[in-house]
DNA sequence: GTTTAGCACTCGTCGCGTTCGAGTGCTAAC
DNA sequence: GTTAGCACTCGAACGCGACGAGTGCTAAAC
């Protein structure tokens, strides 16, 4: 594309973003290259919009970037995006130390959320893509035991089973945690055959024993996506962009996001590498083809075993977006390494 | 109040619930008291309006509910709630059994709201009402332990501390957690006084572990509001009633209800026995002025140790939710002391 | 004394036509 | 290839009148 198209492009995001409103070919030439006509710039506009990056809301009214047009200034035009240090610090400080890693992320989508005004997604890591530290079979009440498996990073994943029995087996539940612990420790969900599993059947005492603990493990190891969680923040920011003045359609939108299903499947839609930007029509859910999506998988040290980011509207401000996704996701990262912190 | 009175405002309130539109002498003669004219039910609505019961939005519109209206409505004419057995049969399959009771109140609360269409609330317990079952002390890695406490009916809580050693201590945490444990089980968090945690202290080997080990493990036990949980779900449902047609509006209480605090104050706010209603201003928030909140506590037997609810605006159907509310209450309730039930 | 018919009055909603202006595409000149 | 000029489009804003729901008051009826 030629310079002078880029330049239009970037100047009509730019400044649709901010304002919402339409991009007239007078504002451009004057705000953003005062050594053009707006003739000129007419011109090259009409040639944007029937090469898919720009649209028309009406004959009347300036242009609007479409789907394609947000894509090549997110792949192209954007300027490089950098936080500012103090929000930063900000955001660092007010993730801070939490209790425990499920505390972690939830803040950590909370910050993002209230820092950009747009609504976070955070996708808890399943069981599955971590390592396995420590497996117990803890008696709760006479009929009930707690399974309670926990991993990496000190996340928690908990399962209440019945047991006929269970306070008298206190000593048999016990045997059977250390036995599970020692030979689960370090294995992700991925190590775990069956023939592992069968294995360790065989050192467990009686077949109902197999029965009661193993299955439900092997369940918590390895649910399927149904097993995924996610969450979502800060749905009320959604409503201050204009886009969302129009309640009905609004709410088919916030239905939609309410549904964890759906978020799982909007936050399987990023790439594993680096930040990726999800735009409009790009997203396979048909109520969202007017939002946007910046994603970034998290994780201890390099291993992404979570993803986290924001929702927004296609005129979203990329350039702050990910920009924030990419510093959440990195501090969101170190702390999980490096765990949680002081206090 | 006189009969006539009594039937007046009850078919305003009836009315309006229903259609969000102010309600008018000749409506409430044709539909609700056939017998009497206009003129006749016009005076009555003057008086009701002078003692407070009712509001005039603007001169030639008909009459809607004040607070006190709807207040005197719950209290004294609403007719005696009650939730259609198939759709009792419906939630009580929805909360069906759930892995864990976090999910099960999390799913509570989420029925709820998908079946009145109303946003609901839930408030987990805090440790501090439940009776502790288990207290476990687990390695994650080199630098980190995680405490585990176990509480009524499953409900786990976790906090992650930072630990040196931590795995050449296992057996050392192994034995911490089967004295504090035996110590602990069957206390709630007032029996445990000063006192008997220092006697603890006395069990324990080194210093260094009472502090580790025994600080954390009494701001758990005794953490005070800022420890309580809340969750909103259905936050959508409200979009769908006419009083937030206006987005600004909304948005102010949509803000408001994201925040936590707010939700935890709301719930407090009910008697500790049966279902409560707060209607309106009632509500110390006062962005929430124009809503409404049904509570009822919930709790394993009778022991009332969290709370779950609904919110919506002051026209809400209040037989509709203080029926629902109450049956999903004693759903939750029984489910808890039953536990996960089968599956 | 209570109820009701009749009536003048209020006031918000709706539909309609007009104006205004931002922005465009086209043409012709530079 | 660029730009000035111009006719044209069309949505937003505004004003205006008609409409109608609903009221309060008064006076008559019960």
């Amino acid at each position: 594309m030629e310079d002078r198209k880029r330049r239009i492009l970037q100047a009509i995001v730019d400044d649709y973003v901010h304002t919402a409103e339409p991009v007239g070919s007078r504002t451009v030439a004057r705000k953003y290259l005062p050594g053009v006509s707006p003739a000129t710039i007419r011109n090259e506009m009409a040639d944007l919009e029937e090469q898919g990056y720009l649209e028309q809301p009406h004959v009347s009214a300036g242009r609007i970037p479409a789907d394609r047009g947000y894509r090549f200034y997110v792949d192209e035009l954007m300027p490089r995006p950098e936080l500012p240090l103090e929000v930063q610090q900000e955001m660092r400080r007010e993730l801070g130390s939490a209790p425990d890693p499920d505390q972690l992320i939830y803040r950590a989508g909370r910050t993002l959320s209230r820092r950009t005004r747009y609504a976070s997604l955070v996708l808890k890591p399943s069981l599955r893509r971590l390592t396995v530290r420590h497996v117990r079979f803890t008696p709760v009440d006479r009929a009930h035991v707690l399974l309670v498996v926990v991993a990496d990073a000190g996340f928690v994943y908990n399962r209440l089973l019945q047991w006929s029995d269970a306070t008298e087996q206190a000593d048999v539940l016990e045997r059977l945690s250390g036995v599970l612990t020692r030979a689960l420790a370090g294995a992700t969900a991925r190590d775990l055959d069956r023939t592992l599993l069968e294995q360790l059947g065989d050192e467990l005492p009686t077949r109902r024993l197999r029965e009661l603990a193993l299955t439900p493990l092997m369940e918590l190891l390895g649910q399927g996506q149904e097993g995924e969680q996610a969450y979502l923040d800060g749905m009320p920011f959604l409503l201050e962009q204009p886009e969302f003045r129009d309640v009905e359609r609004t709410r088919q939108v916030l239905d939609r996001l309410q549904e964890p299903q759906t978020l799982v499947e909007v936050m399987m839609g990023g790439d594993v590498g680096d930040v990726s930007v999800v735009i409009g029509r790009e997203q396979p859910v048909s109520e969202l083809q007017r939002c946007s999506v910046v994603l970034a998988p998290y994780g201890p040290g390099d291993r992404p075993v979570g993803v986290i980011g924001l929702i927004g509207p296609t005129r979203m401000d990329y350039r702050l977006t990910v920009a924030a996704v990419r510093a959440m996701a990195e501090m969101l990262s170190e702390t999980l390494e490096r765990l949680p912190g002081d206090n």
